[in-house]
DNA sequence: TTGGATTCCATTGACGCCCATGATCCCCCA
DNA sequence: TGGGGGATCATGGGCGTCAATGGAATCCAA
């Protein structure tokens, strides 16, 4: 299996800490990245995550600036300096900082949502609305195209 | 681990001591340089700070032009002119010179911030500004490249 | 001698690590 | 085909360690 596919919702402890669905932390150790590489999303209230091939995205986008420039403090501090990397327990549990669960309005509850290289969290709520939205759209281009198509799973 | 990476806050003491992160320490101790080589950032309220391969990305950069040169003259000084090897003490912790905390506007809080290569020191306020800045326009500049272009596995 | 700085020691609070429990799912076997 | 047993996983909690910080003691220079 490649990648992080579907969505799962998982519950904070009382010392804030969230079980990592066991399907992606497959996929992180497959990856070989230790620990969790996360940070907030500029688009969404919600935290990107991933390992070794999210970062190696991000060194892309850097390695085309020459370094000690402006341009590239710049990238170089919305991508490494507001990200964080968490660790990972021996169950597969991450502790999330206050700035990203204020980022993604956090308390108690989180969903895991697959998105192929990478993955996001989101608290419950806000993912349902953004979730309604997504198919709204999504089906509303789909049913541009081929009005009678398939339902999704 | 990839060099430094995510941020911190900590604070100065009665003495103007601070302790450098443990995670970034650990860097610097795998680099090899003793101490903490440090110089006002050439864009930006804040100090640009690391070990031998922050030192090696600048000679990188002064290769490029030609020796004895105006121009090599004024990089150099700008970088190796104006920069200080601050001592690290049994704890880890630094002691930031008048010079520098006048350039960042540092009193009693400071964030450090990874930059992969180097890391910054800012004051908390000033880094919440630049950080929202830095975001806005690296996430804009690559949208710019790859609006919807190939996600693979 | 006095002020600044460096080294050493103490505190405390967070967090990393370990073990326990319960629930669910899957597989195997009768 | 249905039941039992094992394995996996999410969750809870205790405890030890280490990092961040504070302060005392020692050293050096003016």
């Amino acid at each position: 299996m490649h990648g992080f596919v579907s969505h799962y919702t998982n519950k904070l402890d009382a010392k804030g800490r969230v079980s990592i669905p066991a399907a992606f932390r497959a996929v992180l150790t497959r990856d070989g990245f230790e620990g969790l590489y996360c940070f907030p999303s500029l688009h969404e209230p919600a935290v990107d995550a991933g390992g070794n091939v999210l970062l190696e995205r991000i060194h892309e986008q850097l390695d085309k600036l020459p370094p000690l420039s402006r341009d590239h403090d710049m990238v170089s501090t919305a991508l490494f300096g507001v990200s964080e990397i968490l660790k990972v327990d021996g169950e597969g549990r991450v502790m999330l900082s206050d700035t990203i669960k204020a980022h993604a309005g956090i308390t108690d509850q989180v969903v895991f949502v697959g998105l192929g290289y990478k993955f996001q969290i989101w608290a419950p709520e806000r993912f349902a609305t953004y979730r309604a939205e997504a198919m709204r759209q999504a089906f509303g281009r789909i049913d541009q195209r081929s009005p009678a198509s398939g339902e999704g799973a």
